[in-house]
RNA sequence: GGAGUCUUAGCUCAGUUGGUAGAGCGUUCGCUUGACGUGCGAAAGGCCACUGGUUCGAAUCCAGUAGGCUCCACCA
């Protein structure tokens, strides 16, 4: 009775239908009342920009989530926030004031923070407002962000914690350093760029040694050997002269496996201070360890004559030095080498030794049972055993072998932005003891000596330190609230997999170690989001495509599904505009056959219920392809199979519902089936495509939102398998008589008779020959059980059912005879292949009893084929 | 150096307990067929990368080869 505009036009609804989502509580979950709980953490986009494909992905596959979830009863949480990312905001803010002519040192600290915090506070309203465009349905009252109160708090709290546990120290150790960012980074935030530089090889006494780094060599005076080295067993333990940069110096040979007899000279000299390797031999034969280069990158005072120099810069006078002195060898001009980067400012990164705050990943901290267990372990083992379970099943491999080769964490950064350190320095400067004193709220005076004098640690604490926290801070703790006991564990974990390390495993140890807690029990990755040619998109290639470009272009359930269809855990998916097109155009089929359904039912019918006793073998066939999909997309949903879900959906409604039941519908029409299967689809669509199936779902007279209704139950008593055959069979006819039309050029408005004999679907073809007619274009259908066949006839057979269409006029003999040669041949080839296959005793023998059953079958029914085919043949 | 992953129609991809292959886009032919031309109907197009093995039977399982992509480690 409903008559709907022709198109679907998805800027007129969506932000509508979002804000009455929104403005009902209907994404807000109550917290104790019996129900299972269901939760995400939604993983937080960094404050720094906008969405891109990648956050669209993650909303649309956490929204399929979510909604399917929250349809089949389930107290659901989707708490979503966002990230501060301290060092990719602070570049990002820095590289803004830079364009005032400004540095950071410039504003002070509390000045540079001001302007970070209000950068932030414009990134996060744009990151919220596109996060609805997508249609996300996250409980926005319970919205967090890595700064607020609460989650320093956690922050604090957590740090402490682990602190008296002796989990964090402070240490001189070796670290990534970011000369230009002016930090360190962990060790996975350090990316490496090949590059092609100069090997050199120097005169070291009695030794050749290989180096690429000349202008780190000045105080080198270990010369490191393998022991079982032929060339230089001699020399091992003893001391000697050598001439070096600076003059003379005493050089000690010492064995260690590090050193490769393959790679350059065999012998090599330790810089203890600039490289991770030789840092790891230095503490291990105790040997004394030099800076050489400083924060800046400069050469320290140890560099003699060149100190103060930019280390890069000194290096081709240092070794003009050297050759002048004769001691260069040869220089290799074609060593490939990977250069270690920031993965935020693309700077070399300067490994140097440096105090920092440490998490010691191997001690004994973790309760479990009688005995302990470090960070590492327990990570490792809540994977291993099965409490975590990560999807797809292969990145427990990568999981496994970076978490075993974890070494100690590095949480200090000389970063302004992000959280302080809660550790205070009573200064000796300033006539202190030097105390260092914990504490959660800045202290009034030493406990020690009682100076007044105090110094809060200036760094902050590594980003990926609060992000760990982030499924149980969000959740109140340290408080035991209620959100915490209902909703942690969290549910499902859904991510790219490229940050399972920097962010999952960090979710993984945090957790494990304050709640002796898994943070959640599935891990989904997804992949990452290419162009057509498979490439990253990315703002120099000019390849990026803007969701909310597509969002207005083509709808937010149309970008949903282009992101989902195709896309299995782990993998990459190709995006390109055509594919989000298609999507479109399944988004206003749907709207047009919920359009055809509803101009047909009056306001009663929406109300009418299926009666068992009055359906034809249409509707029964409808019925149960129907229960088929009910079964086959839950299945789906429970196995994280969205994209096969949506294939399957696609696929039902496009080519079943609308192709074939809205087609029968227009002979005879049951309302009660109709609006059952009508509806029955929007359910199952929901989830994937929220809105326009809330739309329509309006239409349907329905009291509640589609958004909680419950989930389509699979009824038995709605499944009919004979009638489902019987159909297949009617429409396998109307295919073949539409081919042959077409074949023949028979004008398409043109009616034509047909002859048909069967015995077997004698009554089926009788009940649809109203069908037959309309939908193939036939007039007075003749259905005998069984006749001569008609000469000057096109023909067909199918299922042992024969097809004539006597095209009088339009039959040319010899076509037609070829025709019929062409089908016999291929209904030939069928048997012989089946017959083959049947007379061999292994297959007979070990087949399933189920699969020789069909094949034989097939065989009974391409015999009868092939008989009627030649019977024609003869006919003609 | 180690690991993972992919290779199916011109393009992008499905194909899960192993039973001689499917979709969308594109192409060709036809169509105002009582919702939809963002549509309808029909069709063409594939030794499922290569070589072996397991099996009655392999696109599917195993091994190897070639090519593409990704991750990890890192050498003075």
């Amino acid at each position: 009775m409903k008559e709907l505009p022709k198109a679907y036009s998805s800027q007129e609804y969506e932000d509508f239908i979002y804000q009455t989502w929104e403005t009902l509580g209907l994404f807000t979950p109550e917290v104790n009342t019996g129900k299972k709980p269901f939760s995400i953490s939604m993983p937080p986009p960094n404050a720094t920009g906008t969405l891109h494909l990648g956050h669209a992905t993650m909303l649309a596959i956490e929204d399929i989530m979510i909604r399917y979830k929250r349809m089949c009863g389930y107290s659901v949480l989707w708490l979503p926030g966002t990230d501060h990312a301290s060092i990719a905001t602070q570049n990002k803010v820095e590289k803004i004031i830079a364009e005032e002519g400004l540095t950071r040192h410039d504003l002070g600290r509390k000045k540079f923070l001001d302007r970070v915090h209000k950068f932030v506070a414009d990134s996060q309203s744009i990151i919220r407002n596109q996060v609805r465009k997508m249609g996300a349905s996250c409980d926005w009252s319970r919205e967090r962000y890595t700064l607020d109160e609460g989650l320093s708090e956690a922050v604090t709290e957590a740090f402490i914690k682990m602190y008296h546990d002796g989990v964090i120290y402070r240490g001189n150790r070796i670290v990534n350093w970011c000369p230009r960012c002016s930090s360190t980074l962990a060790d996975d935030e350090v990316e490496y760029r090949e590059e092609k530089a100069k090997f050199y090889y120097f005169k070291y006494g009695p030794v050749i040694i290989g180096t690429a780094r000349p202008e780190t060599k000045f105080l080198d005076k270990i010369i490191v050997v393998h022991p079982d080295d032929k060339r230089y067993k001699k020399y091992i333990g003893k001391e000697m002269e050598v001439e070096w940069i600076e003059g003379n110096i005493t050089a000690k040979f010492i064995a260690d496996n590090a050193a490769d007899p393959e790679f350059g000279s065999g012998a090599m000299t330790i810089t203890p201070a600039h490289s991770f390797v030789d840092f790891e031999i230095a503490k291990k034969h105790k040997l004394e360890i030099v800076q050489i280069i400083d924060e800046k990158g400069n050469l320290t005072s140890s560099a003699g004559e060149f100190a103060g120099k930019n280390a890069y810069e000194a290096r081709e006078a240092i070794v003009e030095k050297l050759r002048k002195k004769g001691l260069v060898e040869k220089i290799d001009e074609n060593y490939i080498h990977k250069l270690s980067v920031c993965y935020r400012c693309g700077s070399t990164i300067e490994p140097l030794v440096s105090k920092q705050w440490f998490i010691d990943v191997n001690k004994k901290v973790i309760n479990e049972g009688k005995s302990k267990k470090s960070i590492k372990e327990k990570a490792v083992s809540v994977v291993k055993n099965g409490e975590i379970e990560i999807i797809p099943k292969r990145f427990n491999k990568t999981y496994f072998h970076w978490m075993e080769n974890l070494r100690d964490w590095c949480i200090s950064r000389q970063i302004w932005f992000g959280h302080r350190i809660p550790v205070y320095y009573c200064e000796k400067d300033n006539n202190g003891c030097g105390e260092i004193i914990i504490s959660k709220d800045a202290p009034k005076k030493c406990p020690k000596c009682g100076n007044v004098k105090l110094k809060q640690d200036p760094d902050t604490l590594d980003t990926w330190f609060s992000s760990g926290l982030w499924t149980f801070s969000t959740l109140g703790w340290p408080e035991k609230t209620d959100e915490l006991k209902h909703f942690h564990p969290t549910s499902v974990m859904e991510t790219g997999y490229d940050i399972l390390f920097f962010w999952v495993a960090r979710m993984i140890i945090m957790s494990t170690y304050h709640l002796n807690e898994i943070p959640f029990k599935t891990v989904y990755l997804h992949g990452l989001v290419r162009d057509k040619q498979g490439r990253k998109m990315s703002k120099s290639l000019g390849n990026g495509i803007d969701p909310l470009d597509m969002i207005s272009k083509y709808g937010a359930d149309a970008v949903r599904l282009s992101l989902i269809v195709g896309a299995t855990p782990g993998n990459d998916i190709r995006l390109y505009e055509e594919k989000i097109a298609g999507f479109r155009n399944f988004v206003n089929k749907i709207w047009n056959a919920s359009r055809f359904a509803l101009m047909n039912l009056n306001e009663e019918d929406l109300k009418a219920e299926i009666d068992l006793k009055n359906l034809n073998s249409a509707d029964k066939w409808i019925l149960t392809r129907t229960q088929n999909l009910i079964k086959k997309i839950t299945k789906d949903m429970e196995t994280h199979k969205y994209s096969e879900a949506g294939n399957i959906l696609y696929d039902f409604i496009w080519l079943e519902f609308c192709d074939w039941y809205l087609e029968m519908s227009k002979v005879k029409l049951n309302p009660g089936v109709l609006i059952y299967v009508l509806k029955t689809i929007l359910k199952l669509l929901h989830p994937f495509i929220p809105f326009v199936t809330e739309v329509l779902w309006k239409n349907t007279g329905s009291k509640n939102m589609l958004i909680i209704e419950d989930w389509p139950e699979f009824k038995k008593e709605y499944i009919f398998r004979n009638e489902e055959k019987k159909i297949n069979i009617i429409m396998d006819i109307i295919t073949a008589i539409r081919s042959i039309r077409a074949e023949y050029k028979v004008d398409p408005t043109r009616k034509i008779e047909a002859v048909i004999y069967s015995e077997e679907h004698l009554e089926v073809l009788h009940e649809k020959k109203e069908i037959l007619e309309k939908m193939a274009g036939l007039k007075d259908i003749q259905i005998q059980n069984k006749g001569k066949p008609i000469s000057k006839s096109a023909s067909k057979v199918i299922q042992g059912v024969e097809i004539f269409l006597p095209l009088d006029a339009l039959i040319d003999l010899e076509k037609e005879k070829e025709r019929l040669y062409k089908e016999i041949k291929s209904e030939e080839e069928i048997i012989s292949f089946l017959e083959k296959k049947l007379d061999n005793q292994g297959f007979v023998r070990n087949a399933p009893k189920d699969v020789v059953k069909r094949e034989m079958e097939k065989l009974e029914i391409s015999l009868i084929n092939l008989k009627k085919l030649e019977q024609k043949l003869k006919g003609l």
